[in-house]
DNA sequence: CCCAACGTTCTA
DNA sequence: TAGAACGTTGGG
């Protein structure tokens, strides 16, 4: 058969239409058929994606709003967007996924303290998401190449969803239940495997080259030139204070001097207090006996889970 | 503003 | 190189 149109040869007879073929091969009767068949799927198409994007402006009336919210906030250099606001070449936004659940991020955000892919971006990634799941639906049957990339992206997502909805635990809504920070950066330490988020475009990124601080997650500036997201050299003011060194440590809480509570008024620490300006040696802090830098290496690399910050 | 204590510099 | 002294930062 050539062409699919129900005629063997260029001498034959349609055997579809009856009629010999035409300058495409097929009949003008075939010809006509396909005519109509396309006609009708162009037309069928356009109007699904016209009505459902009217109804999802309908479902998703303050979209404007958010995303007038987000970019005040994001004035501050806080992560709370997708990542394709940040980017100077914005990327697919149904790349981008969400970090930690809707509930988890609402004290965080009621504070204005920080935001990293919570709840706001949840409400944009979703409704973009929903979009592109619904059109996507519609247009299943005469797009059928297009709907492997939007599976693709459905997979991502819910994977993403099992992978990271127990790291939700490190954000506000247990904080406000008693857990220090300091336990936050721990239970974020017990991550050891990597994890593949979508909005990496694919590229698996270890825990590690996200900073968690008391204030906040964020990405380090190595994670995003990994990924490609920011161009060489980044620097913001936090890692270059902790490069020049000037930024004050804190003790870590954890270790046998942090734990003890009294001064011992022996050491001279604390005999020459007035003047020395130290704390009692029995309980100076392990980590700020370390030298900075090897503390630094701890944050800035990503080549492991864990990472500390200033306690 | 005060105080605790970290980081830096000085000294023995 | 360790300890003392001082400047400075960060939290209350």
């Amino acid at each position: 058969m050539i062409g699919g149109y129900g005629w063997q040869n260029a001498d034959d007879i349609c055997q579809v239409g009856g009629e010999p073929p035409g300058p495409r091969g097929n009949c003008r009767r075939c010809q006509t058929e396909e005519s109509l068949m396309m006609s009708n799927t162009s037309k069928l198409t356009e109007q699904q994606i016209t009505q459902s994007t009217d109804r999802l402006e309908k479902d998703n009336p303050k979209d404007d709003e958010l995303t007038a919210d987000l970019e005040k906030r994001s004035r501050s250099g806080i992560i709370n967007e997708p990542i394709s606001k940040v980017l100077k070449k914005p990327r697919s936004s149904t790349r981008f996924s969400t970090f930690g659940s809707t509930s988890s991020m609402n004290g965080q955000l009621q504070n204005g303290s920080i935001l990293v892919y919570g709840k706001e971006s949840t409400v944009v990634q979703n409704s973009t998401t929903s979009k592109h799941k619904r059109i996507s639906h519609m247009l299943d049957k005469s797009l059928e190449s297009s709907s492997e990339v939007q599976s693709e992206v459905h997979i991502a997502s819910s994977d993403l969803q099992k992978q990271v909805e127990p790291e939700h635990i490190f954000l506000s809504s247990e904080r406000e239940a008693g857990i220090s920070d300091m336990e936050v950066v721990s239970a974020a330490e017990a991550i050891s495997s990597p994890v593949d988020l979508p909005f990496m475009s694919g590229i698996p990124l270890n825990p590690g080259v996200f900073i968690m601080t008391p204030a906040g997650i964020f990405m380090a500036d190595s994670a995003l030139q990994m990924a490609g997201l920011v161009e060489y050299p980044l620097q913001n003011d936090l890692a270059s204070a902790i490069h020049s060194g000037k930024k004050k440590r804190k003790r870590c809480g954890m270790c046998e001097p942090c734990r003890r509570r009294l001064n011992c008024e022996e050491c001279s620490s604390c005999r020459n207090r007035k003047t020395g300006h130290q704390i009692c040696k029995l309980r100076k802090c392990e980590e700020l006996k370390k030298k900075p830098t090897a503390a630094l290496e701890k944050v800035i690399l990503p080549s492991g889970a864990a990472f500390r910050w200033f306690q």
